[in-house]
DNA sequence: CGAGATTCATGTGAAGTATACCTTTAGGCTTAA
DNA sequence: AAGCCTAAAGGTATACTTCACATGAATCTCGTA
């Protein structure tokens, strides 16, 4: 190890760190009390404390813009509910699953054994039919006698990929049980989300429903506050700043989790930059990286043939802003596929990749019709103009070009 | 000139295929009585 | 004879391919004014 780099590290070590308690700025934290949300915060804790007396609980639909405090509700009601569960010796088991994780619960198949695996079932990832795996659950879960409470969080994203029919199997999960019983907390950003679904399903999925209304930037300004006491050293935050962070994420529908990480990764930077006090000017270089690490994270975490789909659309877009069709994209994708010796997929499996990087917002693509030139996805990218090269660079590398 | 037919390039749905993994079953081998 | 291992048979989920038909406005065609 040079001497330069274990200097650096020594230093490290030995500097006093700004944080008090990172974790308390993190997007899964979850604070003792949510400011705010009281209301919220009774009527799920109304709905879900029949479980208390063994009753099975409303079924229940959380609906709000990102970052107004669902998810944090959720984990806090159900918290205190399993604790109290605990003290008392009630038989409460929650599990709590995020809906848009690939590979992990975007299929029927997978969030069934995904949840069966809360309950140490070993659910291979493929090969058993689907009704096995429910049976699998049924089975574990009749073990002894349990009130469930499943929190699906993103689950119109869910819907959206693999259709309804998965929330009419769940519907009926009770009737196939003789001791326990399951309720459902769905969460989901799409407030129109509910009144696309089978109005059946919908009556006895979403037996309440709780809405969340966006933060205003006052209120931002608290939470920020209590939370930054909890993870900051006194007098580290210069004048100023916790107002431009609300006022940021107030501008963004009142998003929170935003304003948390703003303020998070301000903090990083000052602290990378051996400096002791946060101001202002860092907000702005916050916001600009945390920009691009949104979309660098989701963009490193697809499958390669994603990878090289967009790493062609990015070729294609480069310098040249008049729109550009899936016909170009496809050429380029196979030229791309030969350079790096990858199979190509067909035309019309890119057309599903493609809707799907546009789900996914990293580029925007609209079916038009070109008249007698045929028609097409019209496709320009999503990503901020700055971080295009960066990504470009990280694909590039990641497929080996 | 304008209504209707044509056309293009690809969207899109359905069905088929490859792969990876599962359970069941039957046969063969080992082991212990 | 009982127990254990292995391989084959028969099954599924998922990602992808193949096939076939659907789309929709620019362009073409042709009858009419």
């Amino acid at each position: 190890m040079s001497k330069k780099l274990t200097d650096f590290l020594q230093n490290y070590l030995k500097k006093k760190s700004i944080f008090k308690n990172k974790k308390a700025l993190q997007s899964n934290y979850t604070p003792k009390n949510v400011p705010y949300r009281g209301e919220q915060i009774n009527q799920l804790a109304g709905i879900l404390a029949p479980a208390l007396r063994m009753e099975k609980p409303s079924n229940v639909f959380i609906y709000g813009r990102p970052g107004t405090g669902k998810t944090l509700v959720a984990r806090h009601v159900i918290n205190d509910i399993l604790k109290i569960a605990k003290e008392n010796n009630i038989n409460i088991k929650t599990v709590y699953l995020n809906c848009k994780l690939k590979k992990i619960a975007d299929t029927e198949y997978r969030l069934i054994a995904q949840i069966s695996r809360e309950f140490e079932e070993n659910v291979p990832a493929t090969g058993l039919p689907t009704d096995e795996v429910y049976k699998i659950f049924l089975r574990s879960l009749e073990k002894k006698k349990q009130i469930l409470i499943i929190v699906l969080d993103e689950i119109d994203q869910l819907v959206k990929k693999i259709g309804d029919e998965i929330l009419y199997n769940l519907t009926r999960l009770n009737s196939e049980l003789k001791e326990s019983e399951v309720s459902f907390v769905g969460i989901s950003n799409d407030l129109i989300f509910i009144d696309n679904i089978d109005p059946r399903v919908k009556s006895s999925l979403s037996e309440e429903e709780i809405v969340f209304p966006p933060y205003n930037a006052i209120q931002l300004q608290k939470i920020l506050r209590q939370r930054s006491s909890l993870a900051f050293f006194d007098s580290i935050i210069g004048d100023g700043v916790i107002e431009k962070c609300a006022a940021y994420a107030a501008r963004e529908h009142g998003d929170a989790r935003r304003a948390l990480d703003l303020l998070r990764v301000a903090a990083e930077l000052v602290e990378r930059k051996n400096e002791e006090k946060i101001i202002v000017d860092y907000i702005d270089k916050a916001e600009e990286k945390i920009e691009r690490d949104k979309v660098f994270d989701v963009v490193i975490a697809q499958p390669k043939q994603y990878k090289l789909t967009l790493y062609s659309t990015l070729q294609l877009c480069n310098g040249n802003n008049k729109g550009i069709f899936t016909g170009d994209i496809y050429n380029t994708y196979r030229e791309n596929c030969s350079r790096c010796g990858i199979k190509p997929l067909t035309q019309r499996r890119l057309s599903d990749i493609i809707a799907e990087l546009d789900m996914l917002g990293i580029i925007n693509a609209k079916v038009i019709s070109k008249g007698r030139y045929g028609r097409t996805r019209e496709i320009s990218l999503a990503i901020p103009e700055a971080t295009v090269e960066n990504i470009n660079q990280v694909l590039k590398e990641g497929l080996g070009l």
